[in-house]
DNA sequence: TGCAGCGCAGAGGTCCGACCACTAGAATAC
DNA sequence: GTATTCTAGTGGTCGGACCTCTGCGCTGCA
């Protein structure tokens, strides 16, 4: 962190801060222009947008060009777009951030089953049905898988680990979409998410830890596999593959929003 | 977050983020003089400094007033000083936080006693003996209890998942930081964690998990309880104001560096 | 009346050039 | 030899000019 507290930056970050935890700044919120506010915190609106930046960094903030900028409204994200980074600098391995993914939600799968409320199960209802519906179609079934595992994340009611899962998952994102179009037995995994239902509807959460775990080891060997195999030809796609000394992990995952 | 590829500032994060990716900057590199690097990047020093501060915000880099910015080069975090002002935003409750951690813990204890090497066994020993030989001494207890779990999560071989229990650890460091002072039965928590580190020791992931688990849980009530009785100043909202001229996030709890 | 298009106002984005503040190491004084 | 001061270099702040984007009211044609 660059700031500390006698840099008139941090003033900035500070004074929203104050702002978000006395409620007086509500999520959707738009803060006045930055001309304006600089004036009235007596800093450049240089420094002012220093802190601005910063606090856009970490999603607290969503500035919009020609617009404003606002409190950021969606659901809470830890980290998102710093993974990518993170995992180029640290070198972070494909097995790491599946191996997080698979710990995160199969406690989140248990949670689940003990807090999911009835609207949760409906959505989850649904989304299954939704999957069964396009085992055809790989990329629409992606979506609805995605929906599904959110579902469960906002069922558990623990919005920390619900982000934390949120950010993993965006980072294996892109590699997942690769493959998700040459995808096979879509059947069996549909299977396996109407299990995860079945036991989370039951209220048994050791069942849905443990068939949330295995639905995902079973969709990293399976992701491996496809991504180590030659990219099929119509696809100028190439497959990630091991790169030798370089970052083998999460390249480029989405920052726009 | 607020770039697009189009932007300026973007060009900067491109820029340095390929420079990561082929390894033609090292963590503890340092980048060109601010002036200089402008220049060469055929942006103006203003938008050179947005991306960095970016970056900076991240945890990817590193400025150093009057000396230099740098590519970090302690152990990866997320979104670290990020998660207070999140909290903030959406309202994260202790218990919470609390959840998380546990959760994580557990798993990196168990992961741990699956991988750890010798030298981490002997790191944790290390710290273990520094708790026993500091229970009169609450201050230094903590610091050695959380180099303790420090260790385990290096232990675990996975940095993610090592990164994500920074972040959560280090929010909670504040008000763990303030009950500390009046614990009790440190004896009992040296206790535990002595029976965590031969959990560990002998390989036995299962039990590991769980002693971490009741370690964290009792640790858990014991704040509730203790946050809860003496309450020197009576102020309705979250513990977090208060004391210096600068609150902030976690910041000197770094090792390294 | 309907609506496609123009144009303006306001917001963020970029740039410049000057100056301030901090750090580390060299130069100096004791 | 050590303590102090000076100085070069680097990030931090400033303010003010100008660019670009967005939203929306106004215009003018069908």
């Amino acid at each position: 962190m660059p700031k500390s507290d006698t840099h008139v930056t941090m003033r900035v970050v500070n004074h929203i801060r104050s702002m978000l935890e006395t409620g007086e700044l509500q999520p959707g919120d738009r803060i006045p222009p930055e001309r304006e506010l600089a004036r009235k915190l007596r800093v450049s609106r240089a420094s002012l947008r220093t802190g601005i930046g910063y606090l856009a960094a970490m999603g607290v903030m969503d500035v919009r060009h020609g617009v404003g900028t606002f409190v950021e409204n969606g659901p809470p994200e830890i980290g998102k777009s710093s993974l990518g980074l993170l995992g180029a600098l640290h070198g972070f391995q494909s097995w790491q951030m599946f191996e997080t993914r698979r710990i995160l939600e199969s406690e989140l799968a248990a949670l689940a089953a003990e807090r999911g409320g009835q609207q949760h199960l409906a959505a989850m209802s649904e989304e299954v049905a939704e999957m069964y519906a396009t085992v055809e179609d790989p990329i629409e079934y992606l979506i609805h898988d995605v929906r599904f595992h959110r579902v469960i994340a906002q069922a558990s009611g623990n919005p920390i680990l619900a982000a934390l899962m949120e950010t993993i998952t965006s980072a294996l994102y892109d590699e997942r979409r690769k493959t998700a179009e040459r995808s096979r037995d879509l059947k069996q995994s549909a299977d396996l998410h109407r299990e995860i239902y079945r036991a989370i509807r039951s209220r048994d959460a050791g069942e849905a830890r443990s068939v949330m775990e295995r639905h995902l080891t079973m969709a990293q060997s399976a992701q491996d596999v496809e991504a180590a195999a030659p990219a099929p030809s119509p696809n100028g796609r190439r497959a990630k593959a091991g790169a030798g000394a370089g970052a083998g992990a999460g390249k480029k995952l989405s920052a726009s929003k």
